[in-house]
RNA sequence: GGCCUGGUAGUUCAGUUGGUUAGAACGCCGCCCUGUCACGGCGGAGGUCGAGGGUUCGAGUCCCUUCCAGGUCGCCA
């Protein structure tokens, strides 16, 4: 009788476990990456989850004779002896001597795009059309194992600082916030929407569990056509109460991405030497208020208009003073304009033109917003109602600051955009792996 | 959606003033190579030049329409 155990070995001996299995013979299971025949041998290089393998086919020890079928992408199961590899830089590495492949599978076809080299050379848009074939490439899949240790340590950190994790529904019956495009759909009869954010629901539970995040989609109906804005992406959030001052939520931030940073370089270091990630040393992030922030830009650049808000140069060049400055790759602009930000917002009882709000700048571009909510029921309402919103619409929202709630705050984090720059890629689409925009819905 | 640039082999690109049979690299197929590591060498197959219309003796090349892509702006918690 077979015992379930729930147990299930790894397919493959890692290769990290290669240099204590000299001559012996272990399995591997794999996709052929890419053969190069040789004379009468062959190097035949196999892709495990994270790793490539280099195997050798000799009919010195190999049991048997490459077929034709022995293809790149077919899947394989390769037993061999474990050797160490001649290599000309000396470098200490190991390979398998071939005794046998097994050939789980075999492809149908060539792939349409070349994966097996160090790059992937093709247009966005063919990438993206062959994205199930295309992440295979090391490099491809890299920025997307990147981008997990993000959120991994987003998890982590915050787990450890006592958050409860936790998913809000992305099908609403309100639109919520208003301001940015939402999707409709039809459900059951009724039009409901896609959620833009989490923040009603977050910001609910701060009464219930005191901290809490969430890594989920959100969804904008934006008919941006950019190289920074998809419509559906992940956003990690959090939300804290029991807050002195809003300044506590920059400090988490800061521990989180203090803490993600030193995953990176440490469990991720193949993928950051394979991407020549440049990982940003975080010791204290520089604050400044945006009034300040917005002379500096005036001072520096021409053409400045838009007093209430950053235009995307003023980002790129406040990135740059902070890294001259205090070198630094992030900067905290503080207390924006109370008329440019949400509805929520606290506004700075010292001054109500502004609001105890943030953004987080890395190297020049906005990767956070963040800020203290309201939480008392009569303030919230007023302000509401000063903005022209219908109280009686956000009855559920307001079920949270009516039976009582704490100080609290927290921020949206865009992940997408955050691993776009810490990869320093110029188009968002290359951070994300299935993405969605206003041209865009498939693979 | 506006503007700019582009669309040529499976992929990335070249293609002269409008003129013979549209080229290269990678990939693919065949042959060769005793250690490659983006292996190398020789040979071969592979094209509705995005689509439609027009000008011309002649269009990949010029004009018009249209579709698609990239960049940029608008827009954006």
């Amino acid at each position: 009788m077979q015992e379930i155990t729930g147990v299930i070995p790894c397919s493959s001996t890692p290769y990290s476990e290669f240099k204590n299995h000299v001559g012996e013979v272990v399995t591997i299971k794999g996709a052929i990456h890419n053969i190069r025949d040789m004379s009468d041998f062959a190097f035949i290089l196999i892709r495990t989850a994270r790793e490539l393998i280099q195997c050798v086919y000799s009919p010195e020890f190999s049991d048997y004779r490459l077929t034709p079928d022995v293809v790149e992408q077919a899947a394989a199961k390769v037993t061999g002896k474990v050797v160490p590899s001649e290599t000309r830089d000396g470098s200490e590495r190991y390979e398998l001597q071939i005794h046998n492949i097994e050939l789980l599978s075999v492809p149908a076809d060539i792939p349409p795009v070349v994966i097996s080299k160090k790059q992937v050379v093709c247009d966005l848009a063919v990438n993206l059309d062959y994205r199930p074939v295309t992440l295979r490439n090391p490099k491809e899949r890299a920025i997307f194992k990147i981008q997990e240790g993000i959120q991994r340590g987003f998890r982590e950190y915050l787990q450890s600082q006592n958050f409860t994790e936790i998913h809000t529904p992305k099908i609403n019956f309100a639109g919520a916030e208003g301001g940015t495009n939402v999707f409709k759909l039809d459900y059951f009869g009724k039009t409901v929407f896609l959620a833009q954010s989490p923040q009603l629901y977050k910001q609910a539970l701060v009464p219930v569990y005191e901290r809490v995040f969430e890594i989920a989609p959100v969804f904008r109906a934006e008919h941006h056509d950019t190289s920074r804005h998809l419509n559906e992406y992940i956003s990690m959030d959090f939300e804290m109460g029991y807050i002195e001052s809003f300044t506590d939520i920059m400090n988490m931030e800061t521990g989180a991405l203090k803490y993600i940073m030193n995953l990176l370089k440490t469990e991720y270091k193949p993928e950051v030497e394979l991407l020549k990630a440049d990982i940003p040393e975080i010791t204290t992030i520089p604050c400044i208020k945006f009034k300040d922030a917005k002379e500096l830009c005036v001072k520096k650049l021409k053409n400045i208009t838009d007093m209430k808000d950053f235009e995307p140069e003023e980002e790129a060049f406040l990135g740059k003073w902070a890294k001259q400055q205090y070198n630094s790759d992030f900067l905290f602009v503080t207390h924006y304009l109370s008329k440019k930000r949400p509805f929520y917002t606290m506004d700075d009882p010292e001054d109500p033109e502004v609001t105890l709000s943030f953004d987080l700048l890395f190297r020049g571009i906005e990767i956070t917003s963040g800020g203290q909510r309201i939480h008392d029921y009569n303030m919230q309402v007023e302000k509401m109602k000063k903005l022209g919103m219908n109280p009686d619409e956000f009855e559920t929202y307001l079920m949270l600051h009516k039976y009582g709630a704490p100080p609290h705050g927290g921020l949206g984090l865009g992940l997408e955009r955050l691993t776009m720059h810490l990869l320093g890629f110029k188009n968002v689409r290359y951070a994300a792996m299935f993405p969605r925009d206003i041209n865009r819905v498939t693979p």
